[in-house]
DNA sequence: AGATGAAACGGAAGGGCTTCCGCCTTGCCC
DNA sequence: GGGCAAGGCGGAAGCCCTTCCGTTTCATCT
């Protein structure tokens, strides 16, 4: 390629760029609640110079990450090849939710992509991925055609909102499921007659969860 | 009742109180983003009382809007009553689609209670005006039984995550499909034998079909 | 009326992210 | 080797949300 109109990079930013990588590894690794200036104190740099370098936050975290999101990526595509497409998009989402759990970062990765925060470098092949696990459940018939994978995404990213404590992983589950079964093909009803036949005898219509009428709170 | 531990509310708080709403009304009413700080000011108070009022921003949102929410809310109630469950689901997304669009105000408040930052106050009722859906749709056997209201507020709240511009409408009905299609119970198919008998044979696992990557809007 | 204590007030201050801009280093060319 | 721009560097400063705490005001009790 024609060296055109980039200079070599300096040395120093070079080893600027190295530094403040290697120190905000560590300082994720341990905490994810880190800021900027920490990073750029440890690194033995001004703030300046670490936005010279990642332009912001997010931009510095999907760059310590982008090994991790790469193998969420390739697994998407060997499971895509591997299992039947529905397994194979369920162990996915899951492996999904793992990681971003246990390695903040991907789930930061992954908010910042869909807050449209995230170049091209790391978001296509995401989608891709995605696109990969999408295309095998349509050639079976089991996924409906046409779902943009940006969409799933973005349904995705609701999983990093789950609040933790107590049950966040069995909702974390549910959620999912949800989701795939938002994404599956749904077979022709035999009777779709609207006749509740099942139900004999409910008393209490509103019987479940908490359907509280609202507080009487006055304006 | 005993006015036991109870004083009565002092004079000075309880107009600064109406004057911050006031302000911030306005104010909100011409801008979303508005800081604190701003509000105070033009109130004529200082943040330390603003924040004695409204212990955190989100907070002030929820009461400024909860006039609008309240709306939303009755709308699930009679939509569940008066349409076909499916229908109303769907017609009760749209409008809480439209209102976060519009009026800024009710996406941010589902966006704090999904943060889990609102009080029972504003956040029960949100949830039983789900419930009520999902209930009408589970007795008539379209939806599926079990479905935690919550988890439904969750997946709507990705709603104000899609970027604006461009196809930000199709895409939220998309997604709003996608959810729904989640929440239907699924007809049992006339054949569950797992062999694939209308595809013969798919030689390329990998074969991309039709779900080509979307042309990336312009960040 | 005067005293008194609880609650409200105000704004400085802390911590965060990001921008801006004057100064300095590096690498190239003469 | 010396000069010169391009670009990197550093950190002050701006804006945000929120917390803290000394001071003031109100309502009540004597």
């Amino acid at each position: 390629m024609p060296p055109s109109s980039a200079r070599a990079p300096r040395s120093d930013a070079v080893n600027n760029r190295a530094r403040i990588l290697a120190v905000a590894a560590d300082a994720f690794a341990a905490s994810s609640g880190v800021s900027m200036t920490a990073v750029a104190k440890q690194a033995g740099v001004g703030v300046g110079t670490l936005y010279r370098h990642f332009a912001t936050r997010e931009e510095l975290i999907v760059e310590l990450y982008h090994h991790e999101i790469q193998k969420v990526i390739d697994l998407a595509h060997s499971l895509a090849a591997d299992l039947p497409p529905l397994d194979a998009l369920r162990r996915w989402f899951e492996e999904v939710a793992r990681y971003g759990k246990l390695k903040h970062g991907v789930s930061e990765v992954i908010h910042a992509a869909t807050n449209g925060g995230l170049d091209d470098k790391n978001y296509q092949p995401f989608l891709g991925a995605i696109a990969a696990l999408l295309d095998a459940g349509v050639a079976t018939g089991e996924l409906k055609p046409g779902t943009d994978p940006e969409d799933v995404l973005l349904q995705l990213s609701v999983l990093w909102r789950i609040p933790p404590g107590e049950g966040a992983e069995a909702r974390a589950d549910r959620i999912l499921e949800l989701i795939l079964d938002g994404l599956r093909t749904r077979p022709q009803a035999p009777a779709p007659d609207p006749a509740p036949d099942l139900q004999d005898d409910l008393p209490t219509p509103s019987g479940r969860s908490g359907t509280a009428t609202r507080t009487p709170s006055p304006a």
